[in-house]
DNA sequence: AGCACGCCGACT
DNA sequence: GTCGGCGTGCTC
């Protein structure tokens, strides 16, 4: 027999096949681990396929030595999804199936975890054993009543309890048994109250049709507090009836321990957690009950979107506009279009919640490649917050240059007095940062993308993103010549030293990348802000999410614009969801909350529509936008970023791939919208250069040109640089 | 990636 | 004379 087999090694040239003997005598199946002779080296690898002969020359052929998985521990269905993801996003086949099984579990460092128990010896009947003491002891006499009571104690309480002594002699003498049990490492739940709920009617709507069971993918459009988590539990209890599986993908790591609590609730200990913030031992243990067909619901961050589940019978993602779903990292893969491939494989629906989805998401409601079902009304009797859209030119021509506008000022106040608390969310992302007169506005644009210009500090220069484009840095303002140019950026602590001034007496909390740190960093601050009130809290996005505050009742937005002016095409976008989620936080338990919202550009559609919670018309509106400018999911974006330590050879590569890639667009002139190659934002990250090939096309060829580009990056997949290819990238930075 | 092989400089 | 620099090539 003759194995094929993929070696775990992440490098281009050996990410191939390669034939293996199999030993007369050995297990081998599909899917398992096995140790490898690889040059002259021994290492791990995957078995892909088994076959009779080998198309090897005689005597190149080695034997595999011993398997490292006594069953298989990849399936029919992640195989397949392997040859999906290598094909899709150009990856390396190793990549993919280290992405299946974990470091952790494959490292053979982790072991199960057992605990000593000492047991009666079912030989030996206390009564006989009392016989052969000479003189039974008080401490003798009270363990063995115990025992007689309680057969089986783990060996550290029994110790503790009775002395060591005592035990350590009937252990020797024979009358208790060592007995190792393993045990499973469980990641925490959070404790949450049981509670019966009864659907109402378009919940039950939402039930019903996805209760089909039917392959689709279905898009559950749910305000905050529609209870849509009610929607997936039901009908993940339908699916394990079934004799299905289930999946469940929340958004961010903090998420999971709430999610698991109701899922345990529920479904109690069938339920699994797979996320890269487990301990080793926990993700170790979760992944093999997953894999043992212990755990039949699994919950987790995007990771888990790779759970060893066999017959899954539901996918739900949970927040599905959220960009924590597309891997940042390589490989990179888009979690939706994983999940898509095993909706179709396990022919079971897929389900994607959320209040605002993303654009690109909507628009497939649209063609009919979704079904759209919606849960308009709150479970709760609390309407939103009122969203109150503040005009912060007027207030500069008022005479108020400050940060906050009176109104929020003055609301401040109110909540101060009536001994709540208040939240400022300062809209910051990344680090690059566009320019803006201060008098009427303006912010300079890219001439050709009509993209907002970024400051570029080092060369003084302000560039577009799109293409590359440099424009000098603006001293006066073109519109209305004002000298007054500002920097968009404002920071956190700025606000905090500002509110300490204003608000003597008020206790200020801050959070943001600096002041969370470790693993509960994030679940302390907002603990210490819960306890007192009056008090304020100043933060940038992770403040956001899903958090249940009850005594909040204000909160502000003190520069909406800067998610607004990033030079992305998804910048709109975003904010408008941004603001959703900010303003749900404010009146959760009173129905009270107001959202004060400063702006410099008020009239923005983005703010009417997000002021209303209006999702339908901004959508119709941005879709009309995509489709004018020719921008996703109306055309496609890719990216190639080039990275080295040493700047010549990135900047040779990249001129070569360019050459490469000017070839495919001759082929497909007609398709390209934009082609050009330039520094990325981030010049230089973790000392490496980047450099990066952007280029957009229209709908149509996409496939092809995307495969002709995959095979103009791989052939120079051997140099130095790193270089990856990106589809529909989710930042350009 | 790792590791061997191999071909040139500067040292005990 | 040899130790060791890192370019090149291969891994079933």
């Amino acid at each position: 027999m003759i194995a094929e087999v993929i070696v775990d090694v992440a490098v281009s040239q050996v990410d191939r096949v390669f034939e293996y003997a199999v030993p007369p005598g050995f297990d081998i199946s599909v899917g398992v681990r096995v140790v490898v002779p690889f040059g002259n080296r021994v290492i791990d690898g995957f078995v892909l396929k088994l076959k009779e002969k080998s198309s090897l020359p005689l005597g190149k052929l080695k034997s595999i030595l011993k398997t490292k998985s006594n069953k298989p521990e990849i399936s029919e269905e992640m195989l397949a999804l392997c040859d999906f993801m290598v094909e899709k996003y150009n990856i390396k086949k190793v990549e993919a199936l280290r992405l299946f099984i974990s470091a952790e579990v494959r490292s053979g460092k982790v072991k199960p975890k057992s605990l000593t128990y000492l047991a009666l010896n079912p030989n030996l009947l206390i009564e006989d054993y009392e016989k052969t003491l000479k003189r039974l002891t008080e401490k003798q006499k009270t363990l063995l009543d115990f025992l007689k009571e309680n057969p089986l104690n783990l060996q550290t309480e029994l110790r503790n309890n009775f002395g060591t002594s005592v035990v350590d002699k009937f252990k020797k003498d024979g009358l208790l048994l060592v007995k190792e049990i393993n045990v499973d490492r469980r990641p925490d739940a959070m404790k949450i109250e049981k509670k019966s709920v009864v659907l109402n009617p378009e919940q039950k709507r939402a039930v019903d049709t996805i209760g089909t069971f039917l392959p689709k993918t279905y898009v559950l459009f749910g305000v905050t507090g529609s209870g849509k988590t009610e929607v997936y539990l039901t009908l993940i209890e339908k699916a394990l009836e079934n004799g299905k599986t289930a999946i469940l993908l929340v958004p961010e790591i903090s998420l999971t321990p709430q999610m698991l609590g109701n899922l345990k609730n529920r479904f109690g200990e069938t339920v699994a957690v797979l996320h890269s913030g487990l301990s080793q031992g926990e993700k170790f243990d979760e992944w093999h009950r997953i894999l043992d067909g212990e755990a039949k619901v699994v919950v987790g961050a995007r990771s888990a979107i790779f759970a060893p589940l066999e017959n899954v019978g539901i996918i739900v993602i949970d927040e599905e506009h959220e960009g924590s779903y597309n891997s940042e990292t390589s490989p990179r893969y888009k979690t939706i279009e994983v999940a898509e491939f095993r909706k179709n494989f396990n022919n079971c629906p897929l389900v994607l919640g959320s209040a605002t989805p993303s654009i690109e998401t909507f628009a497939k409601t649209e063609t009919g490649e979704y079904e759209l079902l919606e849960l308009p009304h709150r479970a709760s009797n609390f309407d939103m917050p009122k969203v109150q859209i503040v005009d912060m030119l007027s207030e500069i021509r008022a005479g108020n240059g400050g940060m906050f506008s009176r109104a929020l000022l003055s609301e401040l106040d109110d909540c101060f007095r009536a001994k709540k608390q208040a939240i400022l969310f300062l809209n910051r992302r990344g680090y690059t940062s566009f320019l803006r007169c201060a008098m009427c506005g303006y912010i300079p644009r890219c001439t050709d993308c009509d993209a907002p210009l970024v400051y570029h500090k080092e060369d003084e220069k302000l560039k577009c993103h799109f293409c590359g484009k440099n424009y000098r840095v603006l001293t006066q303002c073109p519109k209305c010549g004002s000298k007054h140019i500002r920097q968009g950026a404002i920071g956190t602590q700025k606000i905090v030293a500002e509110i300490k001034e204003i608000f003597p007496d008020i206790p200020v909390f801050r959070m943001d990348n600096d002041t969370v740190s470790g693993k509960n960093g994030h679940q302390k601050i907002l603990e210490e802000f819960t306890a007192v009130s009056p008090a304020i809290l100043v933060g940038t996005q992770m403040i956001a999410k899903g958090h249940d505050f009850k005594n909040v009742e204000l909160v502000g937005i003190v520069d909406a614009d800067q998610s607004l002016y990033q030079s992305d095409y998804r910048a709109t976008e975003k904010t408008f969801q941004l603001i959703t989620q900010v303003s749900g936080r404010a009146g959760r338990h009173s129905g009270l909350g107001k959202t004060i919202l400063q702006s410099y550009a008020p009239k923005h559609y983005v703010y009417r529509f997000a002021a209303n919670y209006d999702y339908k018309s901004f959508f119709n509106r941005e879709i009309n936008i995509r489709e004018t400018t020719d921008f996703p999911p109306f055309s496609t974006i890719v990216r190639i970023l080039i990275t080295h330590e040493k700047e010549n050879l990135v900047v040779d590569l990249t001129r070569e791939v360019m050459a490469g890639i000017k070839e495919v667009r001759g082929k497909y002139f007609e398709s390209f919208i934009y082609l050009g190659a330039n520094k990325s934002p981030h010049t230089r990250i973790k000392n490496k250069f980047r450099y990066q090939i952007v280029m957009r096309f229209t709908k149509g060829k996409e496939c092809d040109i995307i495969k002709e580009i995959y095979a103009v990056v791989n052939g120079f997949k051997d140099r130095k640089p790193s270089i990856i290819t990106e589809i529909n990238p989710s930042s350009l930075s």
